[in-house]
DNA sequence: ATGTATTTGTTGGTTGACACAACGTATCAC
DNA sequence: GTGATACGTTGTGTCAACCAACAAATACAT
């Protein structure tokens, strides 16, 4: 590593220390990374000199002592963030430190073809940008609810919206001119709450969530999130639990996500189409008002003895500090008794389960916009000098 | 990072590769690293006056120009690696680059108790450094057949040799005055293979390892071993996989290690307390001689089928690039026909299963003592100067 | 054999990033 | 107010890596 690198890193590293935690003193800097004050002081003026940053005088005192300013992480420069779905395409624009711009839905009458959704996506990305004051679009992340690799952003299959080995990163990149990333709706999800959410401060953690299309997930390894060789790290739904169990669309038996879906728990409760607020809600209501053989505490119970058995082998196999639940899963877990929730561990080997912490996701429906926004950062903020030679989306 | 930082992190790149390929020249060290020639220079001069690289002029030749010297490893300077079991407790001390110097296998007469494994210990490996000509002994790396706490070196359980809660690198440090690392068996196994073995190249890498006490393994992600939260990733053995499945040591139902068990395979060809290579040598003859129903080509048919049902849910989960298999798993491997292997990803999501590749481990015996020594070189190569100024047990 | 092209090591000077020390400044406690 | 504390600012120092020019050692063509 030459000169310039250790620049390039320690650029990065403040500005991904602001980006995390929405804006520090230039005092947590210095601690946080052991530089010099002085150097520290250089860092951040280079950064606000390139528009990352600013610094404010408003960080609460916390002492005797100068007061050190806030280094907070500029609004104005934003990263847009994809989520097709089936019957909507989610364009947000996100800024430095994971808040939200803009946002705007757009629906749909048909399930979309990559090609629509790189229009589509294009343009409103395009009017996001040009109707919000000030902000400078940068660089777009894509959450895709299926299997995407990393590498060209190609999605490789995605089942629900009917798509097979499809470019989708390149196209978008062309008709946007700017650096386009994709990366699994999951995984994605994973590092919304690993830098955001429930995973804050986990060394070693462990995402399952579970969604209308399966049970997806992400494992982060010594606070870096992991994508395996090609980028399809975290398929959790597809642990075999059961050889007697019921076929699985990935033409396995017994996986995980076949026996514990979706579905059985809408079903349940009764309700059509619900998201995933709508069903928690139902299904803490129902389990807590019904007599012990009721069909939504039966079904919650058998799904939880399902999620045990995948938690058993996943928790003894990557001895993870932090476990985070998320989409129906969470809704098990806070519909779920005290003996419920330590049964989903109490079978791991005892050392392995010590140490872990099982949690609901906490960022809702903002999850996968945030994590699609935390792929498109990760260059940017990886050479924050250099990322600025090429060209921005800006207000008109 | 500061400029000392930097410097460290240049010793210790260059030294690590010079590790790792039991000597580089400088031209490549200049290509690996992208630094200026002159730099090479100079951090080579400085691990060669430390003792850590001499320079040889025995490189073959690559071509036209200036033949660049060759950077070889000290071969004097070791560290100790220590197996115990429960007849025998393994030494060996170790050079730079995985050559192992000396050997002594202490034969026991019991299952050892911690304090006899560290006096043993400590007195077999003092007098190897007292027996060696010139060799120099800097550290020490423990293979625990059990779950270690990588953090203080604890030995939480190790089922197998009757210890529970017992301290081992603390009281091995203080009788031998230098730094001890312990870590699980099968973790060093996977570090080994990894380093020198069937996973060298590997960015992301599955290790299973079949043994007496049990199924382990490790995790290599991004090339880097992965521990998990305190240690005791890797623990394969534990995926449950059948809810029906036999009765598991660790409690439950249906684990890999409970429907893979080496014990079966061995009674299967009819030996008595086989090593790995007797095993494999006589499976592969039994079922190459067998007809379709005898009992050994039976019983491996039948463990593959629940490896596969094993591999299934590990590569979906981390999409590795490759998966390495020791012990009795690597004894399947080569007594399984075209189809039997083919059939161990065949139910993997195809995206994952298209760039793994299978392969049997490769260092055999020495597997476990070099993986120890990985472990303790680890310390050392971090911070090639600063390490020298702790003590080191030399010949008298 | 000789010359040329190629690759690499060596040397002295330069650049740049961070550290350090001294000083200035803002807050708190009394 | 006054002292103590904490932090930013400034100019200077240090150290690691780079660079350019040169020297050395080989392969290859003639």
């Amino acid at each position: 590593m030459d000169a310039g690198a250790l620049r390039r890193r320690n650029l990065s590293a403040v500005l991904e220390l602001v980006h995390r935690h929405g804006g520090v003193t230039r005092a947590d800097l210095t601690r946080a990374l052991g530089l010099n004050r002085s150097t520290i002081g250089d860092l951040v003026a280079v950064l606000a000199e390139h528009g990352w940053v600013d610094e404010r005088d408003d960080a609460p005192r916390s002492g005797v002592g100068r007061p050190s300013p806030r280094v907070a992480p500029s609004d104005t420069r934003v990263v847009a963030a994809v989520n097709p779905e089936l019957d909507v395409i989610d364009v947000a624009l996100v800024s430095l430190g994971g808040q939200i711009v803009a946002r705007r839905r757009v629906a749909l009458d048909h399930v979309p073809s990559v090609a629509e959704t790189v229009e589509l996506t294009a343009q409103t990305v395009r009017e996001l940008a040009a109707e919000t004051p000030g902000v400078e679009v940068r660089a777009v992340g894509v959450a895709v609810p299926g299997l995407v690799r990393r590498r060209d952003g190609q999605v490789r299959l995605a089942p629900h919206l009917g798509w097979r080995e499809e470019p989708l990163a390149g196209p978008l990149a062309d008709a946007l001119g700017m650096p386009v990333s994709a990366a699994n709706d999951a995984h994605l999800g994973c590092r919304a709450e690993q830098t955001f959410g429930a995973g804050v401060g986990a060394g070693t953690m462990l995402y399952l969530n579970g969604g209308p299309s399966g049970v997806g997930g992400g494992l982060v390894v010594d606070g870096r999130p992991m994508d395996g060789a090609a980028g399809y790290a975290g398929e959790l739904g597809h642990l075999g639990l059961d050889p007697a169990g019921p076929l699985c669309a990935c033409g396995a038996r017994g996986c995980l996500e076949a026996l514990a879906p979706r579905d059985a728990l809408v079903a349940a409760v009764g309700l059509e189409h619900p998201d995933d607020d709508a069903l928690e809600e139902a299904l803490v209501a129902a389990v807590a008002a019904e007599d012990d053989d009721g069909a939504a505490r039966t079904e919650v119970a058998r799904q939880l003895r399902w999620l045990a058995v995948a938690l058993r082998g996943a928790v003894n196999f990557v001895n993870p500090d932090r476990v985070v639940l998320g989409g129906h899963l969470a809704a098990l877990w806070r519909c779920a008794d005290d003996a419920q929730r330590a049964s989903l561990i109490a079978d791991a080997l005892p050392a392995s389960a010590a140490e872990v912490t099982i949690e609901p996701a906490a960022l809702g429906a903002q999850r996968l916009v945030i994590g699609a926004a935390e792929l498109a950062w990760d260059a940017l903020i990886a050479d924050p000098i250099d990322a600025l030679t090429s060209p921005a989306l800006a207000e008109a």
